[in-house]
DNA sequence: TATTTTACCTGAGGGC
DNA sequence: TGCCCTCAGGTAAAAT
């Protein structure tokens, strides 16, 4: 898409826009005629920069923006033909124009609807350094500001992690899903590194020696480079790549979704909890209940 | 202020 | 066959 001209918007769902200030006819006007200038992604959040907005006219201003996407849990950005007929749960097309791959259609389709699409201004990185994977710019969304780098950013700090999780009370889990401590971390890929990291997901965050710390952000490293070698975990066919295709890594999983199937490691089944509403699987003999608070 | 809970949403699958 | 219930899960607003 680096390069291609956007030469028609169709927002035929508004909630695919519940990040967007303006609603669809705002959004659409104001994209069409841009062109796309790059594709970059912190942590599950994805933006394309855009070049400046020459149709503006008389508020013609310097400040760069960038289409905003977060595909929530089943949100697809698919790459298809120009002229492609209608996706299952298409909410959002751009036509597109390239110049050495001509016309094609951009389709955001999101069956449940929790992902959506903006236009966002990019404002400064806090610590300066290149805002995420794909871009050399210390510019990012303002709706992603708040966003940590991704354990796989070269501008992660190791020590302030492990220096944030000796502050927090918090159950490791459940800090490992906030995505300002760190991002891209989802329920099945914490489960995966707490498993490799023979870590209880209840463990307090505050309670892990700095060595245990440390193992775990490198079993989080190890989980998400896996992952993304196989083209991630796909269940079913929501989670595809941008031509459609399911990722392998759910043949890899050692703790998430394999209830009851004995544990690697030590042959214990693996046992499923209740947690925040949804569901943490762990080896009770490997990752010991942590004890009772003091 | 820091932490926890809830709303948002659709479709698949199970029980009856 | 069809109805009802549960589950999946990221984010941010709301509640504690």
């Amino acid at each position: 898409m680096t390069g291609a001209r956007i030469v028609a918007v169709d927002a035929r769902d508004p909630r695919a826009l519940t990040r967007h200030t303006g609603g669809p006819l705002d959004f659409e006007a104001r994209l069409r005629g841009r062109s796309i200038t790059g594709a970059a992604r912190r942590g599950k959040f994805l933006w394309l920069p855009l070049d400046a907005d020459s149709t503006d006219g008389e508020n013609l201003s310097d400040v760069p923006e960038a289409i905003l996407v977060h595909l929530g849990m089943s949100g697809q950005m698919l790459l298809r033909a120009d002229g492609a007929s209608i996706e299952r749960h298409e909410r959002i097309r751009l036509s597109i124009e390239h110049a050495d791959h001509g016309p094609l259609d951009v389709v955001f389709a999101d069956q449940r609807t929790f992902g959506s699409l903006a236009i966002d201004p990019l404002v400064p990185t806090a610590d300066g350094e290149a805002a995420g994977w794909g871009t050399p710019d210390p510019l990012l969304p303002s709706q992603v500001s708040h966003i940590g780098r991704d354990p796989l950013d070269p501008a992660f700090r190791d020590r302030a992690f492990v220096q944030a999780l000796s502050r927090k009370d918090s159950a490791i889990k459940r800090v490992l899903l906030d995505q300002t401590l760190a991002s891209g971390i989802g329920n099945i890929y914490a489960d995966e590194a707490l498993w490799a990291a023979r870590i209880h997901p209840e463990t307090p965050a505050r309670t892990l020696s700095s060595r245990a710390a440390r193992r775990l952000l490198t079993e989080v490293r190890a989980v998400l480079n896996r992952a993304l070698a196989e083209g991630g975990t796909s269940f079913d066919a929501q989670y595809v790549n941008v031509n459609g295709q399911a990722g392998y890594f759910a043949h890899s999983l050692r703790a998430y979704g394999r209830t009851g199937q004995p544990c690697e490691r030590c042959g214990r089944p693996i046992v499923r909890a209740s947690f925040m509403n949804r569901s943490s699987h762990f080896c009770p003999r490997c990752q010991r209940v942590p004890p009772p608070r003091p």
